[in-house]
This record gives structure tokens, C-alpha cells and sequence, in this order.
DNA sequence: CCTACCGATCGGTAGG
DNA sequence: CCTACCGATCGGTAGG
């Protein structure tokens, strides 16, 4: 998380703060404090704290969705597995991979849009409904080929969200777990989950 | 929710404001107005806003240690099936039931128990690591036994409860999948996480 | 359970 | 990036 700029690292400072303690707990002056700057002094760099907030889960967005678009490069040049389990494997290393990159930010993105305003809510909202159609729709393909075996599509899927939005939750970058290993045993698990015969 | 009592009817409404706005994002207000009185009246009932977060945290605590309590004894009567399969069966079945009974106070506990004093802070975390102790536990026991196949087990505990806690996130009471039907799927889900061959 | 009110803190502005 | 300051809202109290 190397600041190229002050703007980048007050987003930065907040996202660690937002994900720790909550947006409407957090104060701009306590973003500021941490910078070793007054609070007013802020304003000099963005026009409001939602504006901050913003700033920052549009980012971590457009982080989950660009990802996700080169895991999808990735398993379509992969000629040998291009199949679902192969597509569904990179989506959620993909995942794993940009939350762990930032985790304050990912845990804003998956906590905290509560507190943007009506339109940007529904913005985001819909982006996140879009991005986790992507694992649905794997899913779903790979039921449809035979490879999984599942009789909720919809609610497989959510599980397998929700397991990966808890790393918020957990995860530190010190941890124990590297992120790729982590990445393997979520992979480990998914496919497992898909894959296992129903009782 | 049958409320039995003002003071039980005012953690009620609270919960599910904390619930979908978060703690500090709820004013005494919100909670007051929500009931059809003013602000300050709230007072005759309540000592402080920390004091109904705490009251609905610490009674979702209790709700899921009985549970899991009540699940040990089920599991361990069960004669037929008393194998780890069976015990995390009725764990995870009691902590979905917890969950979608009151999904507005199981949402606090999740998630806004960050915004309680340090004490209480450090009581309800030392409260939730023993509970998904439990967890950990069976989950040992079952990769002893050879029942489970799983080489990181705290990982996979992390995973099932991350997918278990996920719950407020998306359930309705009046949505597709009764309590039930969801308990059934997540059972499912766990075990196929845990009894798949690794590869 | 109400009205009237309190000190503290909030996000944000003015002017430099 | 600072100091001085603003109106609004916060949790909570007094007194009935």
C-alpha cells in the first residue's frame, strides 16, 4: 500500500478505519489525526467524507471486476481446463487475491456500503449483484455439464460468497495463512462443496 | 417477536435498526420514533444506548450457547449417530435456527459488537471464540476418526462459520427457503466440504 | 412518557 | 495545511 499521493493515502487511512470501526464511527478528524494532520486540513484534499468513502469502494469495485475479468482471460486460455471447476477456481483466487491486497478496502466495499447515499447505494449494489453473477452462472454451467452436483445453484453460490467476505473478518496480513495459501484451501473447499455427491 | 414487555420491545426495534443501518448510524431517536414515542421517554426504560446494544448481544450470546448446548445433548443421545458428522449436523442446524428466529439481534452479535466498551468487548469475543470452539472441536474429532478428510481444520471451521454468519446478509423471513430448508442445505454443504477427498 | 434543555461532537466553511 | 468558527445532531438529564 505505497501512497503515490496524499489523496490515495487518506483513502488508505480511512479504508483501515472504516473496516475497524465503521464509517458513521469513524470522524474526519480521526482520519485526519492518523496523518498527523487537524481535521479541517482534510478538506483541503476531498469535498466530503462520503466522498471518501466512495472514493474507495468504487476502487475496490472496479478491483473485484477487473480481476474477474482476468480470471476469466486466464481460464479461457487455459485450452486443457476450461472447464466450469477450472473458471470457478480463478474467480475465487482472483477474489481471495484482492481482498487480501487490501483488506481495509475490501471490507469496506463489503461492509460499509450501507452509509453511501441513495443513488450510489443502488450503483454499487448492482455492480456487486453483476460481479456475484459470475460465480453463480459458473455454477450453474457446471450443473449443467454434470461436473457439479447441486441442487441450489443460487444458495451454493451465496455460501461460497459469504465464505470468501468473511476474510475481512479474520484475515491479517501477518497471519499464519499466505494469501495463496489461502486461496488454495478456498479453492479446495468450493469445488468440494460443488463436487461432492448429494446424500 | 411477540413482545412481552416495553423494555423487550424497544431491544427489538433496535435490533433490526442496528441491524440494517449499524450501531452508531442509529440514533436514540430512530429507536424512539420507531415506537411511536420521543427520544428522551426512552430513558424511563433504558439506562443508555450501549446498555439495549449490550442486552441484545448478551441474549443472542445466550441464545447460541443453549443451542449448542441443546445440540451436544441431541447429538449425544442419538445412539445411531453419534459420530462427528452427526454432532456438527445439529451444531450447524442449532446455529441456523439461532440465526433466522431472531436474524436481527444474530446480525448485531455478527457485527456491531465492536461498538461495545472494551469490557464487554473483550467478554462477548472470549464468548464467540469459545462457541466456535465447539466447532473446531468436532470438526478435530472427525479428521481423528477418519471421518473428515481435512488438513487445515481451523481454516475449514472458519469457513463453515464465515458461510453461517453470512445469513443476515441475505435472509428474509418471507424469502424462498424456509429455516429449515436452509439448515438442510448448509448441513450439506459442511459435509461435503469436510468429508470430499483432498486432491 | 412528555417538554425543555445541556454539553459534546459531528461534518463542513471562511479566511488566510 | 492552519485556526476560528458554524449549525446540526448526538446521547442524555431535569422536572414534571
Amino acid at each position: 500500500m505505497v501512497e503515490v499521493s496524499r489523496r490515495r493515502a487518506i483513502e488508505d487511512v480511512a479504508s483501515e478505519l472504516f473496516r475497524a470501526n465503521g464509517y458513521a464511527a469513524t470522524s474526519v478528524r480521526d482520519i485526519a489525526h492518523a496523518l498527523d494532520i487537524q481535521g479541517p486540513s482534510l478538506y483541503a484534499h476531498v469535498t466530503s467524507k462520503e466522498d471518501v468513502l466512495w472514493a474507495i469502494v468504487d476502487r475496490a469495485a472496479a478491483s473485484f471486476e477487473a480481476a474477474a475479468d482476468a480470471a476469466a482471460g486466464a481460464a479461457e486460455s487455459d485450452r486443457n481446463r476450461a472447464d466450469a471447476a477450472a473458471r470457478l477456481s480463478f474467480l475465487v483466487r482472483a477474489h481471495v487475491a484482492v481482498m487480501t491486497s487490501d483488506i481495509g478496502a475490501a471490507g469496506v466495499f463489503v461492509h460499509e456500503w450501507r452509509a453511501l447515499g441513495r443513488d450510489r447505494q443502488a450503483t454499487i449494489l448492482a455492480r456487486r449483484d453483476a460481479y456475484e453473477e459470475r460465480f453463480r452462472a459458473v455454477i450453474e454451467e457446471g450443473v449443467g455439464t454434470g461436473e457439479f452436483v447441486m441442487t441450489d445453484s443460487n444458495l451454493a453460490a451465496t455460501a461460497i460468497l459469504s465464505m470468501l467476505n468473511g476474510l475481512p473478518g479474520w484475515y491479517r496480513p501477518t497471519g499464519r495463512l499466505s494469501p495463496d495459501r489461502i486461496a488454495d484451501h478456498f479453492v479446495d473447499f468450493t469445488l468440494r462443496l460443488l463436487q461432492g455427491a448429494n446424500p
